[in-house]
DNA sequence: TTGTTAAACGTAGGGTGTCTACGTTAATCT
DNA sequence: AGATTAACGTAGACACCCTACGTTTAACAA
């Protein structure tokens, strides 16, 4: 019979790994934040004073480089939804949190591209990357559809891809401005029952 | 007075020179279609038929190749504005435009993409590229503030940015009912007034 | 037709980025 | 201290972006 794997020494993880493994994503995080988070990895690399290869070595994709410099970005938000749900109705709740959104949108810079690889799978259970925004979106808008005060046909994650569509263009200095009254303009269309059954 | 400058022979264009201008679109197209907008203009050379200088004499910047290969259905999605305005009430135009486009985000799968350089200027007419989408949306918008159906605040390349957010990810093939989805969203958020002075 | 002109062409190459192979270093544990 | 092996960095193959430069050839004139 196949036995465990006999040997399980499970040595502690080297210092210098978890060292660089830092470096590389404080120093994405300053690179994303300048130059969005297509920039070149052998920068990212560079900046963190540590070899392109052992970049490859801890992410051996972009997404995952993406990933670990959001995370704590993404944690944020996901704690957040506790507390305004506490604080809030479901409405003001939703409200509120895409607030949230739009502000990590505004504090960095290359998270709004970033975010088509955080929210890009596919909107069931099935997506590889475990899209951690999910969770969030889909509970408040759940709470505002019991409530009664919105539709249920929505898709939750499209609210935070057209956010992401208005933040990811940012020429002008008040796009913040644009994407607070996307916010109030979709959580008007959703709390409006349409038309019911339209032009029909 | 400042003459004419003198000699103006004005030749007749070199025809290898249209022509390769059509190769490359048209590989363009196919390119783009496959890979989006983001594909390797070498490739697209190569598919022409056509040496990649040759490519870059002709489409000096990215953004001159993506507005060549999209100028057709541009021009299409402006053409319609007429003809929808007097075939409709302003909203009825305004969401029945809006599902033309998303309709165009379908067919080419890289024009989400693309969107973002035919639309990423600032939303005035100082854009150095002419946003000929932004003539369409702002008089559909006018004429639906005008008639009183829709608020005056909102910006209305945002409505388009929004959409192509929603379909730059289109991991499943369903991606098109919830772009209509948003469409309604969208055009109820903007009949509703939010918080001014309500039902009125 | 033949010659002139310059528009348009393609080859070649420098610079940058992605990603991997492979030999070396050094942190951990005995 | 010595053994083990995780983690490292150098180097290089390959693709792409973009430009310099010499060559070809379409358009026009004689």
């Amino acid at each position: 019979m196949p036995a465990i794997p006999p040997s399980k020494p499970t040595r502690r993880p080297r210092a210098d790994g978890e060292r660089n493994r830092l470096l590389l994503i404080d120093a994405a995080k300053r690179i994303f934040a300048e130059k969005g988070a297509a920039a070149s990895l052998e920068q990212v690399a560079r900046e963190a004073k540590v070899s392109i290869a052992s970049l490859y070595r801890h992410f051996p994709t972009r997404d995952d480089v993406i990933s670990a410099v959001y995370r704590q970005e993404v944690d944020a938000l996901i704690g957040a939804v506790d507390s305004l749900a506490a604080t809030h109705d479901p409405e003001a709740a939703l409200r509120a949190w895409l607030m949230l959104f739009v502000n990590f949108l505004d504090a960095k810079h290359g998270m709004a591209e970033a975010m088509n690889t955080l929210i890009g799978g596919p909107e069931d259970l099935y997506s590889k990357t475990p899209d951690r925004l999910v969770l969030p979106i889909t509970a408040l808008v759940g709470r505002a559809v019991e409530a009664g005060v919105c539709q249920p046909d929505v898709e939750p994650l499209d609210l935070l891809r057209a956010l992401s569509g208005v933040a990811t263009i940012r020429v002008t200095e008040n796009w913040k401005s644009s994407a607070v009254r996307m916010v109030e303009l979709l959580v008007a269309g959703m709390s409006t029952r349409t038309t019911g059954r339209d032009t029909r």
